[in-house]
Order: C-alpha cells, then structure tokens, then sequence
DNA sequence: TTTGCATTTGGAAGGGCTTCCAAAAATTCA
DNA sequence: TGAATTTTTGGAAGCCCTTCCAAATGCAAA
C-alpha cells in the first residue's frame, strides 16, 4: 500500500542495498545512481518508514523526559530548553508525567527494556540505587536534571550554597527573626536547601528556632503532597503554620521554592499582613511569575539546564562509557520587592 | 544480546505464535500454558519490544502534538489536559514545537509519511487546504484545537461571541471609549475576536474609531512576529501605539489574549497610568497567571479542551470515517480587578 | 472405539528497513 | 592487453514482533 524501499529500488532499476545507502547518504555510491534514484524518490514521494528505520538501526531518534508535575512553571521553563535542544539536534521528545509515584518505577523499566527511547532525562525525581544500576547494567543513556546520585551524570544548582544566599540576603537586610519553609524532607533539594538556611543563620551567630522552620506536611490532601510539597497549597498551609504557631512570627522568611512562595505571599495577605512590610520573602528558582509579582529569588538557569542535559545525553547515546558527570550552576540572587527594603530594628 | 520472544518460546517449550498470545492476552489459550509462559516471562524478563511491535501491528501507540510556541502559558494549560489523557489511554505523547512556519509543513509531511505516530493533534495552527487534503487522502486521523478547517474536526471556542462578551462588559460599565488590541490578521482567532468586538459596539450604537483599533505589527523582531503577534512584547507595543496616536485616549482596551494583555498592562504602567483607574483591561484566555495580576478575562476551558482533543483523536484512531466534527465552547466571562468599577461620565 | 467439532498450538510469512558479503564494474598499472 | 586493485552494486539475512493457516489435540456424542 504505502511505498517502500523496494518499489523505488524496482523503478529505478537498482537494488535495495543502493536505494538505502541513498537514503542514508552513505559515500561508495557514484553520482549518476545517487541522481537517478533521487529522482525516483521523489517521484514517489518516498519516506522512509521510522519504525522499520528503528528496528533495523537500533535506533530510535527519540528521548524520554520524565517529569515529576507537567503544569508546574519550574518544569515547563526547563522543557523549553529541553524542547529546543532536542530539535536540534533532531530528536523527538516523548514527555512522560509522573503523578504517582509507582508510575515512576513503571516508566523507568519500560524506557529501558522496551527500547522506545536512546535516552532517558530525568527531572526532579530520585532514582533508588536499585534503579541506577539496572540503567547503568544495561548501559542506558540517562540524565538527571535537577537531581543526584553518585553513579549517574546529573545536572543541578548548588542548593546549598543558594539558600544560603537567599537567608543571607534577608540578614544582611537587618531581619533577625528569620523564617524558612521548604518541601518535605524525602526530597534532597529540600534538605539540602535547609542546610544552606541553617549555615547562613550559624554565619550570623543566630539561634536557631525551631518554631521558624515550617516543612511542608505530609498530611495534606493529594495536591498539596505533590511534587514534595514544592507548590503552592503547601507553601500556602506551611505560611499559615509559622503564623499561627509563634506568638512572636518571623519578621522574614526565606521560601526553599516560587511556587511556594506564591502560596506563602496569599496567605500572609489572607492574615492582613503585608509583603515586605510585615514580612519578607524571598524563594527559589525565579519562575517567570516571579517578576510579576516581584519576588526576589534565587535564579536557576532552567532553560540553560534544560539544553546542557539534552547535548550531554546526546553524547552519551553516541558514545557510551563517558565518565560520570555533575555540573552544577550557581543560583543568583534576584532582588525585587519581597523582600524589602533595609530595616532598622 | 536481548531476550525475545524466541527465548521464551524455547524455554518454555511452546512455539513462538503461543508467547505472543500470552503477551497480548488473547483469548484461545489454555489456562496451563498461560501460567508456563507466564513463568519464563517472569525468569527472563522478556519485555516486549515496542518498535518491533509497532511495525508488525502498524500501530505505535502515540501520538503527536505540534505547538506553535512550547513557551507559552497558554499552551502549557492545555498540554496539561493533553498529557494526561494520553497517559489515561495508554498513549506515549511527542512534542514538536515549531518556531519557524516552514517547520509546520515539514512536520505534517513526516507524521503523514514516516508512520511514527497514529494520530496528530494540531494547536493553534492554521493548515492549508493543501495540507487538509494530504491527511482525508491519507486517512491519517488529526484533531484541531483553537483552530479551524472545514474537513478537519476541530476544538475551539466560540471566539467571535467571546470577544463580544469580553467588549460588552466594558460597555456596560460605562466606557464609551473602548479600544481593541488584536494579533496579527493572518490569524483566524486575531480577526473573529476584531468581529466581535466591532459588533459588540455596533449593538451599543457606538461609532468605530480606526485609532481605537491596535494590531500587532508584523514588523517587529522575531519575538514580538512569534505566534502571530499572540505575546508579551506585541502587547506592550500595541498598547503604546494606542496611547501615542490618540490625544483622546481609549478609557477601556479588550486585549485580544491574556499574555497580550500583561504586556499591555506594562506599557500602561511605563506611561505613568493607572489600570483599571486610567484604562480598564479585560483579556482572554484566563491563563493562571490572569489570576495572579488580577486580569479580568474569557476563560477558555484549556484543559478541558486538551483532553477532550485527545480522546476523539483516540476514537478516530480507533475507528476512521467518523463524521466531522466541530466542538464549540463558550468562554465565560471572569471579573477580576482589571476591568475596575462602573465608570460614570 | 470412532467420528466430528471446537479449541489450542506451531511456525512461516510479512512488516520495511540496514548491513554485510560477495559479485560486478570501473580503474590503474605494467 | 591483461592482471591487480579499487569502487560500486545486488540482495540475503537479520532486526523482533503479529497474524494467519494448517495441524494437533481434546472432548462429546454415537
């Protein structure tokens, strides 16, 4: 029905064997073949099929992004990169959203035996040593964005090292009673980014006060659990938490994430209370909404991320056994009004 | 190097016609062998590969989207209900983001021809009479959203009675005055919103006012050009050809799109001026950033419309020579503080 | 036990390509 | 001109499945 190799080989008079290395412009041909069955090609119409492109050349032309939460902004700027980078460099992309967490393991195992995909980009999501392996046994390109583990190349910001900045930034503003809200602790940017808080607070010899550091819970309905708590109902409940708990709240709040802080700013206003005024806030990872509700943050350069993962597992599928990569970017400070000016106290 | 099904077959003594059966459950096998093969599956791992499976069934079992702008907020809510719908009916999802208009030509051509995918769904993206023919000769199934052609199905909304709507609320807060910035008239949407604008006026007996009427330029940079004036930065300079060329000023503009309309309210902002005091705005789209800035708008129920593409796009996979359909929604009108009180004058 | 039918099974053919080997054609050198 | 190379070409085998047809098996009825 549709036209193969084999009716242009016949129409041209020549065999199959010529008519593929046409197609694949492969040397060894003479120009006067090369010619007669382009002619022919495009008489036709011909198209190689991909499929069977695929099977034979072990090969798909394809990449897997996994991704934690599709709609959130911090994943869809990354895509961008992603997106762009892909194209080209001529691949397709087959994006895969994760919303519970056994699809996870699910997804992993089909990209890798099913062989779909060259290469998998794996976005905010921990990877169990278990899991590793089997991608490194297997010898499967794979690139973790925004994540870690010692076996696998991973692209990330140094975390720590951001929010320490983003808490420093408020002291150096004069704020002593220093807050911090952050994603449950299961996910390591969480915990790495209240490290960084701590470290900033210890630089400052300030005491630390449990009451001010405010995790994302666990309790929560579906939504707020998604994503570690990285959106906005849990930044939201976690504000509304170190509010109601202290009797003496923190005058400044360093938020581990935007979209939190998004959810955080909402319910200090829901409290009558201003931003910076009553309280500052700065967050992580400078979304595109951020400049318009003029949060100072940390700034990833996401789409940058997105670009760099695709280019190296573009060299890991030409060339396995590179050794491990981590590259890790620097977040910068963002200033806008959240968080306020100079206070005297 | 890979287990197939030939391997299982041998181990568990059956015949390769008889694992296949098992893998895709068919009926016509007798419990006792079911269990065996089932075994060996286990013990091996086989996992069945899917390019090989794809072009034996001439089904991949995914599907394409092709966006015009992969950035856009716009898009991203409607990818939204796309991606899980896909996810819902078992469908892999490749993104193609087409940045320069050649690319949508090609893009068609390869999905028609290289059989990589059993169904496509068109965003936002105008197709030709020409490319129409090629996917009804083709029998290749294709779904339209916020797009239009008469032998295609498309999703859309009822763009011409939304822009009335959106002009009307205006009016019936008292402007007199009402100005209009729209995309490129290239773009369907662009001018069926301009029609319901004008006839939105029209029923309230008001003189149209040529000066009052902002189209994106089309000799902008490539930004400003990209989805056919639909962005930021047209909207910023449509709004400040508005307010230059008018010594009498529009008290009210209906912003064509949403993420126009943010960028209209900059350029209102930048001239020293008041929204909604000084000139009201109401959008379209109600992307979630509306919500934040307080825009008042249409809403266009985005992922509804995702989701909904992706299941007809399932059916006609399923079963061609479904009549054509036309989906319509009705966008709703949302009163946020953009489009501020009553105005008496 | 035999016949006839329904159920279950094996495996060849086919899906459309790449790749490799050997054969054919073109070229070089003596 | 013929032998020795080199370049170009044809097509079988292989990639891993599904599907179909024919054969084998099981079972009930006679």
């Amino acid at each position: 029905m549709n036209v193969t190799i084999y009716d242009v080989a016949k129409k041209a008079g020549v065999g199959i064997g010529t008519v593929s290395r046409v197609i694949n412009n492969s040397p060894h041909l003479s120009i006067k073949t090369k010619l007669k069955v382009e002619k022919v090609i495009k008489e036709l119409k011909y198209q190689p099929h991909a499929m069977a492109q695929s099977l034979a050349r072990k090969k798909t032309n394809t990449v897997a992004c996994i991704v934690p939460d599709f709609t959130g902004y911090f994943f869809v700027e990354m895509l961008c990169g992603i997106q762009r980078e892909c194209s080209t460099l001529g691949y397709d992309l087959i994006l895969y959203s994760v919303d519970e967490i056994e699809k996870k393991e699910m997804f992993l195992k089909r990209t890798l035996r099913e062989k779909k995909v060259d290469g998998v980009l794996f976005l905010s999501l921990d990877i169990s040593d278990k899991e590793a392996d089997r991608f490194i046994q297997a010898d499967f390109p794979i690139v973790l964005v925004d994540s870690f583990h010692p076996k696998l190349d991973s692209i990330m910001v140094e975390n720590e090292e951001g929010a320490f900045l983003a808490t420093d930034h408020l002291l150096q503003l004069g704020h002593r009673k220093v807050g911090v809200i952050t994603g449950h602790l299961d996910s390591v940017p969480a915990n790495v980014r209240l490290e960084g808080y701590k470290r900033a607070l210890n630089h400052c010899k300030i005491q630390l006060n449990d009451q001010y550091i405010s995790i994302s819970s666990m309790n929560g309905d579906t939504e707020e659990r998604s994503n570690h708590g990285f959106n906005k109902k849990a930044g939201y409940n976690a504000m509304m938490r170190l509010l109601d708990k202290n009797s003496d709240p923190p005058t400044a709040v360093f938020v581990s994430s935007d979209i939190q802080a998004l959810g955080a700013i909402n319910a200090v206003m829901d409290r009558g209370l201003k931003v910076p005024e009553d309280i500052a806030i700065v967050g992580f990872d400078d979304i595109e909404l951020a400049a318009w509700v003029g949060l100072s943050t940390m700034r990833q350069p996401m789409a940058e991320m997105g670009s760099l993962a695709v280019s190296r597992l573009f060299e890991k599928i030409q060339q396995h056994h590179l050794p491990t990569m981590n590259k890790l970017f620097t977040p910068k400070l963002i200033v806008r009004e959240s968080s306020g000016d100079r206070i005297s106290n």
